[in-house]
DNA sequence: CGATATCTTGAATGAACATTCAATAAAGAG
DNA sequence: CTCTTTATTGAATGTTCATTCAAGATATCG
C-alpha cells in the first residue's frame, strides 16, 4: 500500500514491492499472481483499513453530527500533510488506472459505492437528530459529501495552504448539511 | 497532450510519444530535452488550450450566471463521455506526479491559482447580475467551484452515471451561488 | 552555386523492467 | 525418521525503457 501510495501504480517497480514487502519476487508472483494481482489486494487491505477507521471515528462521537465534523478534520489532517502515505490509495487508483483497467474499475468502483452507502447512512442519523436544514435526500446528500472529499484531496495537492483546505472543509459540512 | 491524458505519465513509453507526436526520438530530445520537458509543455498548451475554450464559453453566454451554468454543463459532458482525450490533463498530472515532482507541481500550481483567479471574476459579475444569495466572498465560491470539480471529474471515473454526474453537477451550482 | 549552420533520422546503448524457474529450504504427514 | 508437499530464493530471461549520437538531409545566406 504504501510502495503504490507513494509511486502510484506504474512507477512502482517490482524492486520497489520487493523492497517494501520483504518478499522475493517469486513469492510475490507466487502469492499474487503479477504485479496487478498485488495492487488488486493493496486496495482490498487498503479499504478494509479505512473502513474500520471511518467506522471507528464515527462510534467515538456521541453524535452522528460531531463524527461527520471530525471525519472532515481527520482528511483535513491528511490533505495538509506532506507524508505520501497519508494521501488516499483509492482516489490516485481512481485518477491513475481506472480508465486503464476494467477490473481495478470495478473494484474501486464498489469501495467507492460501499463509502457512499455508510455516509448515507450518516445522514439519515444527522437527519434523526434534526441536524439538516433543507430537504436534500440523504443518497444526495453523501454524493455531494464523497465528491467534495475527492475534489479537497485534489486540490489540496495544487494548493496546500493549510488555512484554505479547512476553511473549504468547513464550507463543504455547511453545504453538505444545509 | 492525448496520449499523456490516454495512460498517464509513467504509462507513456517515448514509443507512444514518437507515434503522437509523429517526431522520432531525437528531435524530441532536442526540442524538449527529455520526457518530462514534453510534459510541462503538453501541460502548458493544454492550459492555453483550455483557457482560451473557457473564455468563450462565458463570451458566447449573455450573463456570467448563464456562462456558469454553460461551463458546468460542458465538464459534466466531458465526464460523462468515455473518449479518455476529454479527461482533464491537468486534474490527472497533479494526482500522478505533483507529489513526485517538483517543477511540474509548480507549474500545475500556478495553473489553479489561475483558473480560480478567472473563476472569481465570474462571481464578481454573478454578483453584479444579483446572482448570489448569501454572502461569501467570490474567492471562496471560486474555491469550492474548482474543488467541486476536480471531485466531480474523480467521481465520474468511479460512477459513471449520467444522471447522478449531472445532479451533482447542478447542486454544485446551487451550493456555489447560495 | 557553394559553404555553413541547423534540423532530422533511426539504429545503438545500457539500464531497468516484469516475469520465470530450477534449486533450495521448510513444513507436514505417515 | 522418511517421504511428500509446499514455500522461498535470487539469479536468469527477454523485453521494453529513456536517452544518445553520428550520419544524412534540409535550410540559410553570401
Amino acid at each position: 500500500m504504501n510502495a503504490f501510495m507513494e509511486n502510484g501504480y506504474n512507477k512502482t517497480s517490482m524492486q520497489d514491492l520487493k523492497r517494501a514487502t520483504g518478499l522475493h519476487p517469486g513469492s510475490i508472483y507466487c502469492a499474487f499472481e503479477n504485479k496487478k494481482g498485488l495492487l488488486l489486494a493493496a486496495l482490498e487491505q487498503y479499504n478494509q483499513d479505512r473502513t474500520a477507521e471511518l467506522k471507528s471515528i464515527f462510534t467515538q462521537q456521541h453524535s452522528a453530527q460531531c463524527g461527520l465534523n471530525a471525519y472532515l478534520n481527520s482528511i483535513v489532517a491528511e490533505c495538509i500533510s506532506d507524508d505520501p502515505t497519508q494521501a488516499c490509495l483509492s482516489q490516485k487508483a481512481i485518477n491513475e488506472i481506472a480508465q486503464q483497467d476494467d477490473e481495478a474499475q470495478q473494484v474501486l468502483s464498489n469501495q467507492c459505492r460501499l463509502w457512499q452507502r455508510f455516509m448515507c447512512d450518516v445522514f439519515v442519523e444527522i437527519a434523526q437528530e434534526g441536524g439538516l436544514k433543507g430537504e436534500r435526500k440523504p443518497e444526495q446528500r453523501a454524493q455531494s459529501l464523497i465528491v467534495g472529499i475527492y475534489g479537497l484531496r485534489t486540490y489540496s495537492q495544487a494548493q496546500k495552504d493549510p488555512h484554505v483546505i479547512a476553511s473549504i472543509a468547513k464550507q463543504l459540512l455547511i453545504d453538505v448539511c444545509r
